[in-house]
RNA sequence: GAGCCCAUAGUUAAAUGGAUAUAACAGGAGCCUUCUAAGCUCUCGUUCCAGGUUCGAUUCCUGGUGGGCUCACCA
């Protein structure tokens, strides 16, 4: 839409003698709602930019006091500022301007069609069967969700896949853990086990058994401290190491004795990553396990060797990323197993067998840069389709603030359901201490809490680390989801009134030269909503709509504090209604976009 | 040791190489017989250091300093 009022602008320029035209957006609103710099035309004639602004402010003038060439009844005023010419926008024409767009698009406004008849593979979530769902898990997933949205917005055909680990020392740390109970831990154990006494695998499956009885939360939570007796003892003592690794063969052979335990543990990790997802509003088209993975893996590790692309060393196999200016990685360690690297070509292979990919996006942490970086350029060789079309996401870092690095070994983490709860907690907490009963429905507050999480997630750019504050960050107030949802609940609210009050009569719109500031602002921020989502997909980055999103709620504030909507005279408040409803559902489709829903009342 | 990333008010974050560096939170002062005060208005306060490129640098380059991450058989 803003193209649009800047096309008219250009063709005004254009008219008057200027060829390349860019525009900017001046400071603040008194000096003229969009500006033209003239530092490349000063360049090119070679006069200061201040005099170029100054004739051409002029030169324009004349040629609108004549009437000739100017078309456009956008304009208002045109005034040179220091090296900048500003143009001051018609409020009237504007808003009219941007309605009538706005309504011509309906549902389509803001969305793009750059993406249609391309297929991209969004991978993220990939937590670790058998272990935490962290915080780190949960900003993934929100951030990997919002992403798929943004390319949805912009007519892409979106894979969503999440890739997790359910083979590997983790799970077989996870085994020896389970192997190692502490009567601390309240589980009955058969025998009388004592502390950091050794059961047998017979006697884990006999306890997994008993433990299956109970709630997932605790089953979950079962395995949890399995994982972080089985880490420390990892680090700990060398016959526990031993121990591990072979648990690490069995698991890559299938050994039967440990099936049970496996594959029970495996699906209550599972269960519970799944009430997340659904909590969180995320799902996936396709689920990838490294247990689908490693035996391919193994395979595309030995043909590449024999092409020469991967290379023995030390007994392991590896890509000699070195000879690229990049690293060496071990594919296939001295064992013959394939590593988490060898077991990506296969999942990449799947990747582009299961679709077809114009590009791959991998939502991952950026201390995997070297690491893809690597693995692509290996993928290049061995999977020539590849090449060109991996591209991995860097999603920054969710640090607790003032607090040590989380670590699932140590058992110090938080996990995302533990989050959940917490910012739940203190939603109801705020509702009680406001003392007005709202009647919220359960469903209300599960969406600001959604709201409230997604949102201190997504407002950073993506690859930015996030200091998390318990706290502050989720807070409800100011620079947060729950303030944008607050926005949403008022427009309704007056919308519902208004029907009350409404004489049903069809109004017609003969918008007045009354515009406000605070009217034409929201008009010129509701203008540039689809450059902002076609900045979203471009960049990769949601943030950029979480942004907008907040600028819009502060413009709708400032005109709901000035403008009212019900008492205004009968044709204004047709005008205002017609205005917040743009409002409302351009809030409720970007908020969309970020993954969260509005609420009615709040 | 090498490579990559980062450094902006007290805190958390913005700013295609452009105007007076922008918000939120925290601090201070106000605003609810008026469409939801999870709000609004006002106020205090910021570019790590040293060079360089440029008409112009928070942004680009070089060198420091301080953090984070990665660098062979974990994922």
């Amino acid at each position: 839409m803003m193209k649009q009022i800047e096309s008219q602008l250009t063709q005004v320029l254009q008219a008057i003698g200027v060829e390349k035209v860019e525009f900017s957006t001046p400071p603040n609103s008194e000096m003229g709602d969009i500006a033209f710099p003239c530092f490349w035309l000063a360049k090119k004639e070679g006069k200061s930019p201040t005099d170029v602004a100054t004739e051409l402010a002029i030169k324009f003038n004349d040629a609108f006091a004549k009437e000739d060439m100017i078309q456009s009844s956008l304009i208002k005023e045109v005034k040179a500022f220091g090296p900048y010419v500003n143009f001051f926008l018609d409020g009237a024409e504007v808003a009219s301007f941007v309605l009538n767009g706005i309504t011509e698009e309906g549902e389509q406004y803001g969305m793009h069609t750059e993406g249609k008849g391309k297929q991209v593979v969004i991978e993220f979530g990939c937590p670790n069967p058998m272990k935490v769902f962290h915080l780190g898990h949960l900003k993934n997933l929100v951030t990997g969700e919002s992403v798929v949205r943004v390319f949805e917005n912009a007519g892409y055909d979106v894979k969503r896949v999440n890739y997790q680990g359910d083979v590997g020392l983790h799970i077989a740390k996870v085994l020896y853990g389970l192997q190692t109970v502490p009567p601390s831990d309240g589980i009955p154990a058969k025998g009388g086990t004592d502390d950091g006494q050794h059961l047998t695998m017979e006697e884990v499956t006999e306890q997994v058994r008993m433990v299956s009885s109970r709630i997932l939360k605790e089953r979950v939570a079962f395995l949890g401290k399995a994982y972080t007796r089985g880490a420390n003892a990892y680090e700990e003592n060398k016959d526990a190491q031993k121990a591990i690794a072979r648990l690490n063969e069995m698991v890559y052979e299938r050994d039967s004795s440990i099936q049970e335990v496996y594959t029970t543990g495996r699906q209550w990790s599972l269960d519970y990553f799944d009430t997340i997802y659904k909590k969180l509003g995320s799902h996936f088209d396709r689920l990838y396990f490294e247990s689908e993975t490693y035996e391919r893996g193994v395979e595309l590790v030995e043909e590449g060797k024999q092409k020469g692309i991967f290379v023995e060393s030390d007994g392991a196999v590896i890509f000699p990323g070195s000879e690229y200016d990049l690293h060496d990685r071990v594919f296939l360690n001295s064992k013959g197993y394939p590593t988490y690297e060898g077991k990506e070509l296969a999942l990449a292979e799947k990747h582009f067998t299961d679709f077809t990919p114009d590009q791959v996006i991998h939502v991952v942490g950026k201390e995997q840069t070297g690491y893809f970086q690597v693995v692509f350029k290996a993928l290049e060789q061995l999977l020539p389709q590849t090449t060109g079309k991996e591209f991995h996401l860097v999603g920054g870092y969710l640090q607790l603030k003032g607090e040590q690095k989380m670590s699932s070994r140590k058992g110090n983490v938080i996990s995302g359901d533990e989050l959940l709860k917490e910012v739940e907690e203190k939603i109801r907490q705020i509702l009680a201490e406001r003392g007005e009963d709202h009647g919220l429905s359960e469903e209300t507050i599960q969406k600001i809490t959604g709201a409230a999480l997604k949102y201190a997630m997504l407002k950073a750019d993506v690859s930015q680390d996030v200091a998390f504050d318990m706290e502050e960050s989720v807070s409800t107030t100011g620079d947060s989801g729950p303030y944008l949802l607050y926005i949403v609940a008022r427009i309704l609210s007056i919308l519902e009134k208004a029907q009350n009050t409404s004489n049903k009569k069809q109004a017609i719109f003969n918008i007045q030269s009354s515009i406000t500031p605070e009217e034409k602002k929201l008009f010129l921020l509701l203008a540039t909503y689809p450059d902002i989502t076609k900045r979203a997909v471009r960049e990769y980055d949601p943030s950029h709509v979480a942004k907008y999103m907040f600028e819009l709620a502060q413009a709708f504030n400032a005109f709901y504090a000035v403008c009212p909507v019900l008492d205004a005279e009968e044709e204004v408040k047709e005008f205002r209604i017609l205005l917040i409803k743009t409002v409302r559902d351009v809030m409720t489709r970007g908020l969309l976009l970020l993954g969260i829903e509005t609420v009615e009342k709040m």
